[in-house]
DNA sequence: TGACATACATCGGTCATCTATGTATAATAT
DNA sequence: ATATTATACATAGATGACCGATGTATGTCA
């Protein structure tokens, strides 16, 4: 069973650049590492990833361009620009500070052996 | 600055369940301890936590009971039920699971030392 | 040549939070 | 006295993010 939309909503964007902050990718590309490296816990679809994109190199944080693969097929790839990395630095302490907080109040509640 | 609402969005449910699973509180004071156990990393609202509290009663995950307090002031108290802390149960572990991946995913792409 | 996986794209609906607003009472200050 | 602030609960409407559905096009394989 997937993960319920609502916890997937805030952190796509850092995902995206995440991964983008590797090497450049294609949507569908990225799509099936995320979840291949998730376990199958992310699925993210093309309605969600495509737009994400889309707003990203609006406002900068990647850049597209088409290129060949080698079954002469047409693929659009995104590269992460420095505007992006720091987005993603910002993103990635964000979720740090969330995540680590969130722990605080349920383990503080919820006592280990629960 | 507090985190992203879409962050938050997902998880609550989670930390206002995690808050009743220590025993009855009231809305006001929930507000109160969020914002102090996460050192005001989270600044839950009125307009927030209410909707999500009546909801959790309509479907049986808690109780509230009016109560007078000290001061001659009457209350409204929420007690988690046996339905309450399995639900919550259920959160606790979608949010290990879900931080698990992420994590998994962001230190997998951005190097420690980013 | 039909079926399927790949690959990109967009629209509309759903769902959760926040903002704004309203009510009411107790405590505090002027 | 009375104005202000903090406490306390409540709801309606706006916003924002993802997903489902759908559409197009191409390469591969039987």
């Amino acid at each position: 069973m997937p993960i319920d939309k609502a916890l997937m909503a805030g952190s796509t964007t850092l995902l995206v650049l995440s991964l983008l902050a590797e090497g450049e990718k294609y949507g569908y590309q990225m799509i099936a590492e995320l979840a291949r490296r998730s376990d199958n816990t992310f699925q993210l679809k093309e309605g969600t990833l495509y737009p994400i994109l889309h707003a990203l190199e609006k406002e900068g944080r990647v850049k597209s361009f088409r290129r060949e693969a080698e079954n002469g097929r047409e693929r659009k790839y995104y590269r992460i620009t420095p505007a992006g990395l720091a987005l993603l630095q910002d993103k990635a302490e964000e979720w740090r500070l969330f995540s680590e907080k969130v722990n605080a109040v349920v383990q503080g509640c919820t006592p280990v052996g629960a």
